[in-house]
DNA sequence: CGAAAAATGGAATGTCAAATCCAGAATCTG
DNA sequence: CAGATTCTGGATTTGACATTCCATTTTTCG
């Protein structure tokens, strides 16, 4: 790749070289206005007019930082999935056992109670609304899962080495469980604006882990107060 | 509700009065070539003129049957929804025990294998990009889900009180959580076009409840041939 | 049959949004 | 400082798409 920055996927700006101080940060704040605004109304629902108005720039800048729309809305992936998934990975590198994942849980469910389940993950939205019209995103968002899952994996792999998960469990396949079960349980709570699915899908596969494993913590997770009551 | 026929959701065709049997069929292949067209391209990616072409009517007829495209897109919803929880709800009203539950699985994973995991699940595609745009196929969708969480619920109830089930184990927990991991795998599944991520969420899932069970039928579950090595 | 209602065809309208163009202002570089 | 490069503003073009209109044909039903 003849690009000196920007991260794993050329092409999303312009085949301009240089940019100066100026217009790296008029570049990133036209990107995290598109981030904001397609979060919200979805990457077709977001003209770029909007993005322009948000960002406060002209529509020329918006052709001289981004080749097209497309070229945008890829930049919004790397945004988007830098920003969820290095949370995670924070998160979660700190963690080394049963109760670590049990606070990540708590973590997950007290943003979603914060944004009274509002707008879903942000990365399987992106992926759920571009996986067939847009192949390069598609494979983008899919890499930043294989990141997400991996920094789960690696909690897991360090509980089991650690002798906290049993032997004959597999921390690869839970990993990929729990990421599934988070994604799962993130969009039926967006659309019944209710914390109950995701909350019990976590439980029920941190509850597998659980039981899989040798010094039990927290045996009676902590049942959620308010938030919408049946759909 | 004045309007005397249609389901559950009204103003979904015109307030207009009747349909003639030519009428009903044809406004019946607007809302099918809809849903196919939006399952490909989303619902933002497909136009009117898309729908017209493959519906082979005039642009007049689908203003005579639906007010608007939001009308329309209602129209797709309640037909897909009609069919993917229609036909879970057949397969899931048959079975009682476990080993329905990974027949169920079989079902699922092959029907992902036939369509080379393209397209995700219809229902949450759609739930997913029409979420925070439009409120109420939001609620249409949301019921949706009640419906298939409702099926699900009914095997394992069924299994709960026959037994099988752990009489501390709770069947309508362990419902949600398997939609959730079911919803999950189908979103990585998607995004990674390989089979692997649904296939492990519902078989940890699954486990989770065999775990629960007195009479263990199958421990050792089918691990699939082909489709797809890594990403 | 024959009038009313329903169904259809296709052209026309109007809006909106992506993308382009052309200066002109700010900034870098030698 | 000066010339090139980058950055910015805003008007403009172009095309697509939702929606409307009206004329015509077909079906219903008394």
């Amino acid at each position: 790749m003849s690009n000196p920055e920007s991260g794993s996927f050329g092409a999303v700006q312009p085949s301009r070289r240089k940019l100066t101080p100026k217009g790296e940060s008029t570049r990133a704040r036209i990107a995290t206005a598109a981030a904001e605004l397609m979060l919200e109304r979805g990457v077709a629902g977001t003209t770029l007019e909007d993005v322009r108005i948000v960002a406060g720039v002209s529509s020329s800048q918006i052709y001289h930082y981004f080749d097209d729309k497309q070229a945008l809305v890829r930049a919004v992936v790397e945004v988007t999935t830098e920003a969820v998934v290095g949370r995670h990975e924070v998160f979660l590198g700190a963690l080394t056992d049963l109760d670590g994942l049990w606070r990540w849980r708590d973590f997950i469910i007290e943003h979603q109670r914060t944004v009274e389940c509002v707008g879903g993950c942000p990365i399987g939205t992106l992926g759920s609304e571009l996986a067939e019209i847009d192949a390069p995103s598609r494979v983008q968002i899919a890499v930043g899962f294989r990141r997400w899952e991996a920094s789960i994996r690696g909690c897991l792999r360090t509980m089991h080495e650690r002798g906290e998960l049993a032997a004959d469990a597999d921390p690869d396949e839970l990993a990929l469980a729990l990421l599934a079960a988070l994604q799962g349980g993130l969009l039926l709570t967006q659309l019944q604006r209710d914390l109950t699915p995701l909350r019990i899908a976590l439980d029920t596969m941190i509850g597998q882990i659980a039981a899989r494993t040798t010094a039990v913590r927290r045996p009676t997770p902590t049942p959620d107060r308010g938030t919408a009551g049946a759909g």
